[in-house]
DNA sequence: AAATATGATGGACGATGTCAATCAGTTTTG
DNA sequence: CAAAACTGATTGACATCGTCCATCATATTT
């Protein structure tokens, strides 16, 4: 035999040849060993590019510039992370100029965030570099790709929603 | 105005107002952020149990259970992790009394792993739990999950045989 | 027999998420 | 108006994580 199915007495060698059990229909299996796949390509593609590390700093990147004056518990909610990890990431990015934290005139306890000059360029070469990041993906279709990204945002904020409510 | 639209020009405060500009076609950003809820969602339901904190723990259970005999770096191939780190996983499960590790007969590089009596027991009971962990997308219907969980199965198995070849 | 490749480990490093404590500013309540 | 309760943000401590590099033993190749 040459490559076609193992004997099932035998011990595992391949991965392919792995049966998952319950992981096969967990949903979170999936997720967080995709997450480490990707995770490491996108590191990959940042390689040396100030905002390595951490999904914070992109989510904050993109969110502040889409909306000035963003709160940083907001971006937290979007991220999915806590504010005190939020905190850290955005007191990250001021120290290399790449945000600026004013406090919001209506509330005090609130800052709005706004992204520097600096921040604005860094923002338009890292949406090309994740724009990019799809090609991570090129073994799956337009198709599947899209069907996937539809679910898993529907799913995405249904979470979102969920944890303000406990949170 | 109560809860509708809010002003675009005025600053977000609000998370359901975000919009996430490339993220929202990146499926890597989804994954990332389902990743953290995920886990916390797991890790409170395996509060207590032997195998908190971390992927890893789980795949290996299982896999072992199913696999006997099965070698550390097919584990660490569908967790997606790297030799090194599956190996400390491994490390702390043997500690905990959960697995045994043999030498292979035919390899004498390769180990050989198998559950114990209180492994097997574990798996059982951590089964159960992951089984449960559904709820958590109980906002979700079947025919979501399965539509997910589909894609998702068919991406990883794809990125499991990219790796390979790389790795 | 020597060189090369493979499987598994161990240590070091920086970063992560969590939690509890703190602080400042706001709203509620009496 | 003052006290109490709440909210947003920050900080420090802690255990853990993934990565990288070096090492070691064993197999395979030449």
């Amino acid at each position: 035999m040459t490559a076609g199915k193992s004997d099932p007495s035998a011990a595992v060698t391949r991965v392919e040849d792995v049966d998952l059990g319950v992981l096969d229909d967990t949903l979170s299996f999936f997720v967080r060993a995709l997450n480490l796949a990707v995770t490491r390509d996108l590191e990959a593609r940042l390689e040396g590019m100030e905002v390595a590390h951490g999904t914070g700093k992109i989510t904050a990147l993109f969110l502040i510039g889409r909306h000035p004056g963003i709160r940083p518990s907001v971006i937290a909610a979007a991220a999915m992370k806590d504010r005190s990890a939020m905190a850290r990431v955005l007191g990250d990015m001021e120290k290399q100029g790449l945000i600026r934290r004013e406090a919001d005139i209506a509330d005090g306890r609130v800052q709005a965030l706004h992204l520097t000059e600096k921040g604005e360029r860094l923002a338009e070469d890292v949406r090309a570099i994740v724009r990019q990041s799809r090609d991570f993906f090129h073994d799956i279709s337009d198709e599947e790709y899209t069907q996937v990204i539809d679910l898993l945002r529907g799913i995405y904020w249904r979470v979102v929603k969920s944890n303000q409510q406990k949170g």
